[in-house]
DNA sequence: GTATTGTATGAACAACTGTTCATATGTTCA
DNA sequence: TGAACATATGAACAGTTGTTCATACAATAC
């Protein structure tokens, strides 16, 4: 944990922008919001499911069939993604067609495949996540470290 | 697991237009890469880190103590976001300074925010994650759930 | 060289998460 | 009403993750 008199005392730490900054931070709550809603679209699994929602509503079953997963798979991850408000449910009979809930998940999308993108542009030959080849299921403490290639 | 004999066969199962958008979705590696970003983005301690350093250029140690963590804990959240790209580090003598690596990250969190709060005022006295008050650090499997009071 | 100090990293542990299996809920049709 | 079917949910397990502790590495000062 953090102790005040553990703080390095260079001359570069400056506790008054310390505190200015500290001052400045977003409240606890917002990041708390952030993080949940990031950490719903950190897992394959939801993404290719709002992947799939972006190119229309489908019901339950039809997102099992695009994405090869079980019926009981997705409908848990439905609902953590409802509960977000990331998708939207509308019942029609015994079937529940499922829709993004709003424009900003796809801008939210876009942005980021950009950053990712980006990012292989400049480190060409690198390796990072997401080049397309057949991956060992990227796996515990070691997922997005510096140098691996095992 | 899905089957092929799982399939519900509903009218509404457009076989067609399952395949057709099947072979829309975005590349596994894609996925996978946006999903790791997302992922990196999904704890409190790197929303904070992301946000701390969003005011300009801070050493480790002035990092953890605008944030109140420990050197190492810090120091490990980096290095999973150095090996994203999310920030990056300049050494100056023996003291490293991170920055955020490119403006998609802060881009992607004002569009994030604005989800986030947009549902906050729709769903107003409904508490959602990230309404400031008190919360028992969120917790396994009920997280996002629908209908949670208590 | 050695001491000092800022940063990085490995191991380990507790906490969390995604899937499966079994089953419940809710809607339509006979 | 009861059968059929689409969806939802609870429990449980294996796999993953964030923090701490101890220690290594790197750069400067002496």
């Amino acid at each position: 944990m953090f102790r005040d008199d553990d703080v390095c005392d260079l001359i570069q730490i400056d506790l008054v922008r310390v505190s200015a900054i500290r001052s400045a931070l977003t409240a606890p709550g917002s990041v708390q919001a952030l993080a949940d809603t990031f950490s719903a679209l950190g897992d394959p699994t939801r993404v290719r499911i709002l992947d799939a929602l972006s190119h229309g509503e489908l019901c339950v079953c039809d997102l099992a069939a695009v994405l090869r997963l079980s019926q009981s798979a997705v409908s848990h991850q439905l609902r953590l993604l409802r509960g977000l408000r990331l998708v939207r449910p509308r019942r029609d009979g015994r079937v529940v067609f499922y829709s993004l809930d709003d424009q900003h998940i796809m801008a939210i999308f876009r942005q980021t495949l950009q950053h990712v993108e980006e990012g292989q542009k400049q480190g060409a030959g690198k390796r990072e996540a997401g080049d397309g080849g057949p991956k060992p299921r990227a796996s515990a403490h070691a997922k997005a470290a510096g140098g691996r290639r095992r």
